[in-house]
RNA sequence: GGACCCGUAGCUCAGUUGGAUAGAGCGUCGCCCUCCGAAGGCGAAGGUCGCACGUUCGAAUCGUGUCGGGUCCGCCA
């Protein structure tokens, strides 16, 4: 659980920088200070990295370019850094010496699959919530992106030293769940014989006859299984909802999270908690919150404007208990009571997050489709109003996946039960596929997920690529140990291994790399951006590709040395770093890291 | 009428939270296997970062406006 920092060669230059900085009698205002970075080199003629610290430093009277040559100066007698030079308007480029980039290399190997933890989470306790959706069938595609980037930012805030916890909302208290229940009756009445045709059943049926796919079709067998015609007429028609209604409703919901787990269980998600909302409006949680809320003058009876300029057919003015969100940067306040009296799915809503704030949560997570996104504004409003500003909720949006199949659009028809669920992609294309693929673009794009490509074993297929690299490596690994012995090539022996034969620039460029990992996984934990770990990955394993192949033209940057063991050894333990990162960030992905390709 | 998201190479997309000459893949053209996996690699061509102002040493990135695409907008959850 408790995460701690491992090598991060950037934070250490950092500190290095600072020091520098201060030595030169420069006064640092805390933001000026956070604003100091040293951060990659664009262009390799650069050096190795790259420092603002001059320019962020100066002031009226210290040009940029006055006080980079000074600080340059000082960052000269640190033993890990080569040569230091000012450049362009004030930046301050550093090579390292080619030995402290190759000591990261054991550092690496000690470290294994930690290599990259961070503690900038300082322990925050932290909630995400993701999939969480109405109970009343199984995940689909639509579900999948949400589920996947949410648990690969659970992950990923983990391992930047969150306390992280992963939660669904089961959405199990709506008339929707009422529509299941009698849409579940029907097969059982079908199961056990009923005269009624299915439009004579949907003309019975309040709101019509929804959720038509035949997914429901064993539910109604079990419940036959068990009640036998108890829950019907005598004739086998329809009885009266009192005798059968909860009992269809309950049975059937605990199903269909039964599948839904299932699902999710396929796609390697595991959530900690599910939360319920029945459970909570049971319990008289939205009223509680309702009156805490009044308590603080949030509340009030009022009339809102209708929308202009798409005013409804039917708009008419009606009085509702209002929540003044709008005191917290929404744009209009918002109903808490239906004109029945009724709490509204905000009221439960905000109910709910009371709940994750009394857990003791202070940064919650909602993974949520883009379409929600109107609905943000008025649940931070409501969870700044409850924390009183202790706790924050963000919400990420995730646009609209479009399945296609060699550019044609693949046809989703929700009311035939037909569309495509998370089991039939998983199927067709592994569940790895599906969740690095999910993780290729910002969550807030649109993206295609071509079913041709995700399982084509080309560059442009990213999967494919990361997994191939980290194949590759192991594949290697697998000849030295038939060479060397298997106790000369673990991890552990070549943490050990003398590294003077290495300092190739394909080489370096590997390391360079490497060395990114730790600031890629707090940039990315802090950005709440899991993509950017598929896209590190990929750089990285371009590099490594690339040195692979240059071995072909140059024998020297072959990892395999005949007759050569120290050289073959130092090179072993580039390799099996690079594996060891590539598996690190799969891990933060939930993607399986293959051991070859088949 | 309003809110949020997107707009970067012919196409699909990155761009390290304001840094230097804006990068990948696909597609096009030209190369590289006697050799650890060529399922790969190297190179060339391709750009007014939608548009216009503004903020400052410096803008694809921040602000305002505007155009185009998407999502949404009181008793649905």
């Amino acid at each position: 659980m408790n995460r701690t920092a491992v090598t991060d060669i950037f934070a250490d230059m950092r500190e290095a920088v600072l020091a520098a900085v201060e030595a030169q009698s420069l006064a640092l205002a805390d933001e000026v200070r956070e604003r100091i970075t040293v951060s990659p080199a664009r262009e390799a003629a650069h050096g190795d990295m790259v420092t603002n610290a001059a320019l962020v430093a100066a002031t009226q009277g210290r040009k940029p370019r006055q006080i980079a040559e000074p600080i340059a100066a000082a960052l000269r007698a640190d033993p890990r850094i080569g040569s230091v030079d000012v450049a362009g308007p004030g930046f301050i480029n550093i090579r390292l010496r080619s030995e402290t980039l190759l000591a990261l290399l054991p550092a690496i190997l000690r470290a294994g699959e930690a290599y990259g933890d961070s503690t900038i989470g300082g322990g925050c306790p932290a909630n995400v919530e993701y999939v969480s959706t109405n109970p009343t069938g199984p995940v689909h595609v639509g579900h999948c992106r949400g589920a996947v980037v949410g648990d690969a930012l659970a992950n990923l805030l983990v391992k930047a030293g969150y306390a992280v916890t992963k939660e669904f909302y089961i959405n199990d208290a709506g008339a929707q769940v009422t529509a299941l229940a009698w849409a579940a009756y029907w097969r059982y009445l079908q199961a056990i014989g009923t005269p009624l045709t299915e439009q004579e059943f949907a003309a019975e049926v309040p709101g019509g006859l929804q959720y038509g796919g035949d997914y429901l079709v064993p539910v109604g067998a079990e419940l036959a299984a068990i009640h036998g015609a108890a829950l019907a007429t005598a004739e086998r028609g329809i009885a009266a909802p009192e005798v059968w209604l909860s009992t269809v409703r309950d049975f059937t919901l605990a199903e269909m999270m039964r599948e839904i787990r299932a699902d999710l269980a396929l796609l390697g998600v595991h959530q900690d908690v599910f939360s319920s909302e029945r459970a909570l409006v049971e319990s008289g949680a939205a009223d509680a919150v309702i009156a805490q809320l009044a308590a603080d003058g949030l509340i009030y009876e009022g009339v809102l404007e209708p929308p202009k300029g798409k005013a409804p057919e039917d708009w008419e003015p009606r009085p509702q208990t209002l929540f003044r969100s709008t005191t917290f940067g929404d744009d209009t306040d918002r109903p808490l009571r239906k004109s029945d009296g009724s709490n509204t799915y905000f009221a439960n809503d905000i109910a709910y997050h009371a709940d994750k704030l009394e857990r003791g949560f202070r940064l919650l997570i909602d993974v949520l489709g883009a379409d929600h996104g109107g609905y943000v504004p008025r649940l931070k409003a409501a969870v700044r109003a409850l924390s009183h500003g202790e706790a924050a909720l963000e919400a990420v949006l995730c646009q609209i996946v479009h399945v296609v199949r060699g550019g044609q659009p693949v046809p989703m028809s929700k009311r035939a039960g037909t569309y495509v669920t998370v089991r039939d992609l998983i199927e067709e294309v592994g569940r790895d596929a599906v969740r690095f693929t999910m993780l290729t673009r910002k969550a807030d794009a649109q993206m295609e997920f071509d079913l041709d490509q995700v399982v084509a074993q080309t560059r442009d297929n990213p999967v494919f690529y990361v997994q191939y690299a980290h194949a590759r490596c192991r594949s290697v690994l697998r000849a030295a140990a038939e060479m060397f012995g298997a106790g000369a090539t673990s991890d552990s022996a070549l943490a050990a291994a003398a590294l003077e034969g290495l300092g190739a620039e394909p080489e370096l460029a590997v390391i360079r790399r490497l060395a990114q990992w730790p600031r890629v996984v707090q940039a990315a934990a802090l950005a709440r951006e899991p993509h950017r770990i598929a896209f590190f990955l990929y750089d990285l394993a371009a590099d490594f590709h690339m040195l692979w192949n240059r071995g072909k033209d140059d024998s020297t940057l072959r990892f395999l040395q005949a007759g050569r063991q120290a050289e073959s050894l130092a090179r072993l333990a580039l390799v099996a770093a690079t594996a060891v990162v590539i598996r690190s960030g799969l891990a933060v992905m939930g993607v399986t890291p293959v051991e070859e390709m088949r």
